[in-house]
DNA sequence: CATTTAACTTGCCAATCGACAAGTAATATA
DNA sequence: TATATTACTTGTCGATTGGCAAGTTAAATG
């Protein structure tokens, strides 16, 4: 009878499932800790029932804090090298001319959509540790790199600003992200909602018209 | 014998320097961890420790956690005060077409010379509570209101890019702070010294020219 | 010299931390 | 049906947290 069979898959799918639930659930709690609280102001206890969850279920799951923490930014890395490995899929279909721009407006769009990558990056930017090596092996290397090269490009083009790539990279990552990762400031500021579309797309074009050279024809 | 009483108004005062002492390096300590690990991840007993002081003197000199980072927070806010109110009393003295440029870079160099600053907004910035509240108080709102003026006279003149005010602030402050306040990260990825004047200067122009229209003389 | 005061020291407290281990309950397997 | 496995639950541990209070020490004051 393939009919208890494939019941029996469908029970232990549904368990599968459920562990699998619980194991997202304190994956994302934790990703909202770490990334606006740092690693050690997070307490394993409170992400716990941030996510709903029982008290033992972190080191059942993940075994340790630690462990924990490379799940949570492995999964938000893993998001971010699909979004923005995209968005430089659809860059590369344009003009040369205008890949930069592209390219900026949408990575501010990505860092809106996002916010607790940069607050994760900045909480852990300031010193070096096991976690800020883990980052910049993941990830931040191989963006910095695609980010430098087309700049490089751009620059060739002339359809950059001239300044080191080093410094853009800098100057673009901080212009984009700050409003975002700074939410609360920036609303309190402005009484405004910085993650509203129109706030996000005033400032992609904010960003956008101050790094590129292309702002308006000539 | 007007000696005697010299000599013990000395004593006195020494006594009086060495408790200040005392608590300039708690101060001093508390604002290393505040901005470095947030003030949940701070340790009173830790900034004690990295202070080269006794356990209790935290609690002594300050009465509690909160009441130091009150402390540390007015510290720098007054040194901040200080010498960003030195910078904009210079580019008074310019003519307006240089205004803009000139307040930037003195903003990157101020920045530069204090990545705690940045740090512990970034730190505070991302959730509204009573240590944003104080800061934005204190601090952060009337700055925000002299770079807007700054802005909206150079938007005039001709001398600003043309976009919000609000998103031209936040612009400003990412591409100027985020590679001081993340030195760790930029030294891996570049191998040099984010702090160092040569890079400091080179940021502060890459800055500018992203941000003034009077790039180079047409 | 006796007393007061300021600066510092130390022991202790309840609460919380990450981690481990011994459970229970439900499902899967033989 | 008996056994094993998976997911979850809970008790407890030693270490650390912020804070209080009872000290000690040394200088100022009368």
């Amino acid at each position: 009878m393939q009919n208890n069979a494939q019941i029996a898959a469908a029970r232990s799918e549904r368990k599968l499932r459920d562990a699998e639930a619980t194991r997202r659930k304190l994956v994302d709690a934790a990703l909202l800790a770490f990334s606006t609280q740092g690693y050690d102001g997070s307490s394993t206890r409170n992400i716990e029932t941030q996510a709903g969850t029982k008290r033992g279920l972190i080191n059942y799951h993940f075994g340790s804090k630690k462990a924990l923490w490379k799940a949570a930014a492995e999964h938000l890395m893993s998001i971010t090298e699909r979004d923005l490995g995209a968005a430089l899929a659809d860059m590369n279909k344009l003009d040369e001319d205008q890949q930069l721009r592209f390219l900026i407006r949408s990575y501010v769009q990505f860092c809106a959509k996002h916010p607790e990558l940069n607050r994760l990056m900045i909480q852990e930017g300031m010193a070096r540790d096991w976690r800020l090596s883990w980052l910049l092996k993941r990830a931040v290397r191989p963006w910095y790199e695609q980010v430098c090269r087309v700049f490089n490009r751009a620059a060739e083009l002339g359809t950059a600003p001239k300044m080191d790539a080093h410094h853009f990279y800098y100057v673009l990552t901080g212009a984009a992200t700050l409003i975002f990762s700074n939410a609360a400031e920036a609303a309190a500021l402005s009484s405004e909602n910085p993650l509203a579309p129109k706030a996000v797309d005033t400032h992609a074009n904010a960003v956008a018209d101050s790094l590129t050279l292309n702002r308006s024809p000539l």
